[in-house]
DNA sequence: CTTGGAATGTCAACAAGACTGACTTAAACT
DNA sequence: AGTTTAAGTCAGTCTTGTTGACATTCCAAG
């Protein structure tokens, strides 16, 4: 009922599809973090660990500071998990050589093997998704995830997309 | 460097490919989630009373079992979302007729309004993306959210979006 | 050279929101 | 009458976010 399509030029963007666009990320959203929660729920880490390590795994020697940036919380809430995965020993952190305020961060063999557990996982979704929708979905689904980044998002994802080439 | 298109078939589905999907997943979830996140922190509220919103603005008159196994999270977990959103007077938890035990979740008008001001942000985002991105890439989008989702979690969206036609 | 400010990181305390487990109440079913 | 189901409650824990205060280090202006 109510106008359904009343105010859109286009479509496809009723409000219903926009709704069941918000639920189909939500839901997603939810299995998408399953396989590492499980994971880490057998050790005495949560998500903000996966993030940690799954990041400095991708950037190794990056600052605090520069990890911070990236997943944009406190450095008060990033300092707890990171100095229970440097008391484990699956984190590193040098003291930097030219500024000695400076900690860059890396994991070690132990750090990295979980790294490479979680993401396994995550990617083993991610791959049978894939498989299962077809390139050209994916290629669609990588551009609406692209739009809906804020502009500051978009520049953290792009910035890590070239470093990884 | 390494063993980049080494096991896979499929060209599109190096490790580094997978990774970036990953990671887009990411950011676009922090930037989907933001826009309510900024409404609901000048009250006292969460992104747990969003998500009661939004699912008893969907399915109104549902009971409380029933919004728990679309959360996925304990009762004790929602009861103290909905208590404070029945005391503000958003919520309205009517006895069932049928079955006395049951209680059954509307939103009052106050509870509407601010459902569509939380979901107007969030649509507005989503309108936006879908619009840049197109009809082709939308519709890649949706296919490979679903493909993401556990069974269990893609049972529950499809009854929802069956309801919602 | 020194001193004051800025940058980097650490410690402590608190709040939200998830969890488990144990329990109560009321109603419905058998 | 006895069991099961729906909802709610109380208590305690964990993760992860927040603020505020503080230490260390660097750098630049006087």
């Amino acid at each position: 009922m109510s106008e359904s399509s009343g105010g859109e030029t286009l479509l496809f963007l009723t409000d219903e599809q926009l709704r069941q666009g918000i639920e189909a990320v939500f839901f997603a959203y939810q299995s998408f973090t399953a396989d590492p929660d499980r994971i880490l729920a057998t050790m005495a880490y949560g998500r903000a660990h996966h993030r940690a390590i799954h990041f400095i795994n991708r950037a190794p020697g990056t600052t605090v500071n520069n990890l911070l940036a990236i997943l944009g919380v406190t450095k008060q809430s990033l300092n707890r998990v990171l100095r229970s995965l440097v008391e484990d020993e699956l984190v590193e952190a040098r003291v930097g050589k030219v500024d000695k305020r400076e900690r860059h961060l890396y994991l070690t063999e132990k750090g990295e093997a979980l790294e490479r557990k979680l993401s396994d996982a995550q990617r083993a979704r991610m791959r049978s998704a894939y498989r299962a929708a077809g390139p050209q979905a994916v290629a669609g689904f990588r551009t609406v995830l692209e739009a809906m980044m804020d502009p500051e998002m978009r520049r953290r994802y792009l910035s890590l997309k070239e470093s990884g080439i």
